[in-house]
This record gives structure tokens, sequence and C-alpha cells, in this order.
DNA sequence: GCAAAATTTGCATCCGGATGCAATTTGCCA
DNA sequence: TGGCAAATTGCATCCGGATGCAAATTTTGC
């Protein structure tokens, strides 16, 4: 096996012409002659030529790669958008650059190593600087943030009506004569926790609640957990709990139920956010909501795309509608 | 906001020095004086200059990214292999090139597209072709197998146990009593379920029990809910059901539990493999297999980034323990 | 203080394809 | 069959850095 890499240049030795009509061949502007066209994809094939696609970025000035940084999931929703983005972009012929940012930390650094390889594109999951989004739109990179927000008019956004959507949690949990409850927060950084709070707060005042009980959990099963043990003497008080999260929320009834012996929906109501894995399986049937995460993904994409094509599009907002997943652990 | 994608040229000039110089302080092996130094950084940083990866790449013959290929992850726990192959490679300033691959299908377009763009190495948790691998090492890129198996002998396998764990689960059970046994095989295809069924068998016949049951559950959910209400009318005869992973094994305990009221262990015990988060939720507590999957990963891109600088290393196999996790739902 | 060695710097060229332009060939129609 | 347009092909150059080599400069040693 003396195979090495072959180049453009060896096509067109074997060939017997000039490297730039190798490149015609491969290129789907590229126009030949049949004959030659054929000369030059026998002698490829049986040097197993495929264009050099670092090469081509260089020389085009784009890479057909699309960076995405997402958080580190230990137990998050993220390995969804992983799935939705690689799988479109595939379609397209686009490649994913991938960067994992720590939860809580900003991925600015993240943002650096995308732009140096040049993506065309970023698609964002993960928190990120105002400084490092300045940073692609210098560079013209376009970038499309999901579930969070920049202030910068250059972005595109495509987000969840996370604030709605608790409010309608509130509304509906207090048609179903819920009073007293407690709403379990995720981190004070995350954008998409605040909303789901302060959505839930309003919803509660418009429902002539009152105000509700707070707890941070952090987003993990542990902080779901122990909050449902801090509050274990006054959970008699508490009609339902409601969480920024399925992991808090599963967090919360494995203490209620296998530790504290209450009973779902009966002694109290829990409702969750995201529709997790966890969330349908039959001892939590966890009511929650669902964010169409594939369809965000998708748009996000597509933005993406469109505006590598076309960059001076106005830039768009997209607020995709979440739907409620109504299980046992509370109906209204 | 002029600012366009400046280059050594750009800063070259600013600096009134050459290009080459730019190209030597941003480069570990090249030397500059001090002055020369300073004056090139000033002025690389009033152009926000980071050298243009793309093209580094070109020239260097590196690229400094890894290709991944991964299965399209549904209930798979392979985020996990993301996050530890990801942080790995941040450290020693390489990126990933993320390709997914649908479950079942090989993913041979998926190692073309990683050859095009010219990645240093490429780790692979899912299912190749022969042919896919031989394209590899004709082009010299290192290949590692994580928990897959290849009989070319240029690949680095790094796997766990599968075979000898699941030995030890047949012989833990009958050592605490149990007889007859369901095992829920995973994909015929798979090479890790058919090493687990593998193994099992074996234990099974060391350890003098009959031969297990079997059902094919596809490693998802339904398969393990269905089977298990397929056998409930048998069920009385069965002592304990072993999953070649936990999602099966939860799908059934869901079956098992909610549906035909039977408890765990006492009616039936259940052992899983993977140690998925699910696993330890309260209502499951599911014993199970661990495979070291974080440390797994670790080796892999350890082993790939080493045979990037020395290719001609002989090739490794490396097995690595699982654990067992002693949980409710089974204990010996 | 001067020659030899070491360092600094720039020039030219390479990495592998893409593409504008010009030269050549082919096709078309009168 | 002549004459012009269209298609084909090759040459040269560019994309943005890296690097061997040689020229220019500084350092070192005696």
């Amino acid at each position: 096996m003396t195979s090495r890499r072959h180049t453009s240049y060896d096509v067109a030795k074997l060939a017997g012409v000039s490297q730039s009509a190798v490149s015609r061949v491969f290129s789907p502007s590229g126009s030949a002659s049949p004959e030659m066209r054929d000369k030059i994809l026998r002698a490829a094939k049986k040097l197993n030529y495929k264009p050099n696609a670092i090469a081509q970025s260089l020389s085009y000035g784009r890479t057909r790669i699309i960076g995405m940084i997402i958080t580190h999931f230990s137990n998050q929703i993220y390995p969804v958008p992983l799935n939705a983005v690689t799988g479109n972009l595939m379609e397209s012929g686009e490649s994913v650059l991938l960067q994992i940012a720590e939860p809580g930390a900003l991925g600015d650094d993240a943002v650096q190593r995308l732009l140096r390889y040049r993506v065309d594109a970023i698609v964002c999951t993960s928190d990120l600087s105002e400084q490092a989004i300045a940073h692609c739109i210098a560079e013209k990179v376009p970038i499309v943030l999901v579930n969070r927000k920049s202030s910068s008019p250059h972005v595109d956004h495509v987000v969840s009506d996370n604030f709605e959507s608790s409010q309608r949690v509130a509304l509906g949990l207090a048609s179903s004569g819920v009073v007293k409850t407690l709403f379990l927060k995720g981190p004070e950084s995350n954008w998409v926790a605040q909303l789901r709070y302060k959505g839930y707060q309003k919803g509660c005042r418009e429902a002539g609640m009152p105000r509700p009980l707070t707890a941070n959990g952090q987003f993990t099963y542990e902080g779901g957990y122990e909050t449902a043990m801090k509050y274990s003497d006054r959970i008699g008080e508490i009609d339902a709990i409601v969480s920024a999260n399925d992991t808090m929320a599963i967090g919360a009834i494995d203490a209620l139920v296998y530790e504290m012996g209450l009973r779902i929906p009966g002694d109290v109501r829990i409702v969750g956010h995201n529709d997790s894995p966890e969330a349908r399986l039959k001892p939590y049937q966890l009511t929650t909501i669902r964010q169409p995460m594939d369809a965000m993904l998708k748009k996000a994409t597509e933005l993406a795309l469109q505006r590598i094509e076309n960059p001076d599009l106005p830039s768009t907002d997209i607020i995709m509608a979440s739907e409620l997943v109504l299980r046992k652990s509370a109906v209204w």
C-alpha cells in the first residue's frame, strides 16, 4: 500500500491534462467536455482522489463548516441540538465543528476557536458574552442564538415562548384549585430559567394566587431532591411544585414519594419543563412543557444558512410555541 | 465598523515588517527579537488579528481537528463521548468535527466527509464498514474504535470487558439463587450487544443455570416494555431479567411494576447495562454494569493524539474493566 | 578590535484548489 | 466553405500562512 494523499496535480498528470481541468470537473460551477470529464474521473477513481476540503475552503473563502456551541450536559436536554443540527446540515453538505462550554461559563474562547477556523456561521445554545458576539459580528460570521438573548441587532434568535408557557402553567394550576405553590428556580445566570420564573410569577398574579415560594435548584436532580426534603415540614401547605426543568422535578418527586411517602398528584402536584426522557416514565408521568427543540434547531440552522448566502438580511427573532404535555402529575 | 478579516500581510504592513516575521511571532517554533515581537503583537491586537487556522492547516499539513463519529442517540449513552472527547481535546488545542451516523447504518460517508477535511484522526463509537476503515488507513488517518471491533491490524481499540462483565452478572445472580432468566438482547448488528449476550450465556453455563430465554428489545424502552408484557403469563417462572442496556430494563420495569403490579426485586430481579442516568432514580434503583466511559474516551483520544505524533506505533487494544453497580433491583 | 558564530529578518516558494483571462478548438449558420 | 460565436482548455495567480535559505545584523570569543 504505497498510497499517499493524492492531489489534483496527481490526477492531472495521470490523466494527461492540466490541474485546472481536474478542479473544474470536481466543481459544480466548472464545465468540461464529456471525454475530459470521463478521463479525469477515471484517473481520480484510480487514485481514490477527493478534493481537499481545507484547500477548497482557503481558496473559496468558505469552509462549509458550521460552528456549534453547546453547554456541557450532565443532565441537560442538549444532546437534542446536536442531532437536529448535524442532521439538517448534513443534507446541505455542511459539517459541524463542535465546542462545549462549561455550564455557567461564557463560551468566549469557544467562539474564538470557531472564528479561527473560519466557520461560516455559529449556532449557539450556550451563554455568550456580548463581547464574544461582537467579535463574530466584526468578522461577519452570522450567529444564531437558541434560547438565549443578545442585545445586538445583528444576531438571529430562535427561542420558545418560555415566559408565556410558564405563565399558562400558573393559570392552569389555578384553574384546578391550586393556591399555594413552590417554584424551583434554575441558575440566576440562565436566561431561560429567569423567563420561566417571571412568567410563572406573572401567571400567579393574574390568577390571584399568592406569590410562590421559591428555591434555587440549579437545574440539578440533587437541587430538586434537597429542596423538597428541606420543605418536608411545610409540604402540607403546598398544593403544587413547579420546576424550571424536569430534572429538578424528578429529584423532588423522588424525595416526596420515596422518602416522605407522599402521593402525586394526590398530596402535591408537580409540573416540570422540557419533557425530558424521564418525564414520561411510569413512576413519574410528569406534566411538563415541551419546547419544539427539533423545530427550533432546524429553524436555527436554516437561518444560519440563509444568512451565509445573504448577510444583509434583517435579523430575525423567532419565537416558537411550546406544548403543554399533561400527564398524571398535574392535570387541569 | 469597517473591520474586515485581517491577514498576516495586514499586520506586517501596519508593523512595517515582513509577513514571515508575523508568522514567526505567532508560531511556537518561530523566534523573533523582543522589539519585533512587541511591534507585531501590538499591530495584531489593533487589527484583532488571529492566524487563519484553515491556512495554517493547509500549510502545516495538519488540521488540529479530530473527527468524531457517534450514533444518533435517541436514548443512548453517547452524549458522554462528546463531553469526554471535546473536553480532553480542548486542552491540547484540538477541535472536534462531528458526524452523526444513523443507528444501524454504517458511518461510511461520515468517514468520507472527515477524510475530505483532513482530520488528523478519527474517534468512532459507531458501526463502520471494514472498507471505510481501509480508506482511513490508506490515507494514513489514525482511527480509534470505542466499543467496536475491526479486524484491521492498523486500528486502535478501546473497549470495556463486555463479555466478562455480563458473564459475572450470570454468576452473581446464580449465587443469589436465581435459576430461570430472560435476557433482553440488543440489535443483532451491535457488537457490544452480542458480546453481552454471549458473555451472559457463558456465565449461565458455568453457573449451571439453564439457557436463558431471550427476546430482542432493540435497545429501546418500548422493546423492553413490550417484551415484558408479552411474557406476562410466564413471568412467574422467571427469576430475573437481564437487559443488554438500561433503557430496555427501565421499559421492562415499567411494564412489570406499573402494569402487572409485580414487585422488584421481590417477584423478579432486574439487571441492566450502562448505568444510564435513569438507573439511579428512586423508583428503579437498577442494578447495572457501569462502563468507565469517560476513562475509555480519554484513553481513546490519547491514543489518537499519540498516533498522530507517531504513526508507526504498534496498534493498541485496550480493555477497561466495568464496574458492577449493585442497587435494589438485584442484589448478591 | 576583528573574525567567527549565532541570531534576526526578508525573499521566495510551497501547501492544494479555484478562477479570470487568453489561446485554442469546436460548432453553427449563411 | 468562410466567418464568427461558443465551448473547451491551460496558464498564471490568488487564498493565508509556514519555512528553507541567504543576507544582514548582533553577539561572542580571543
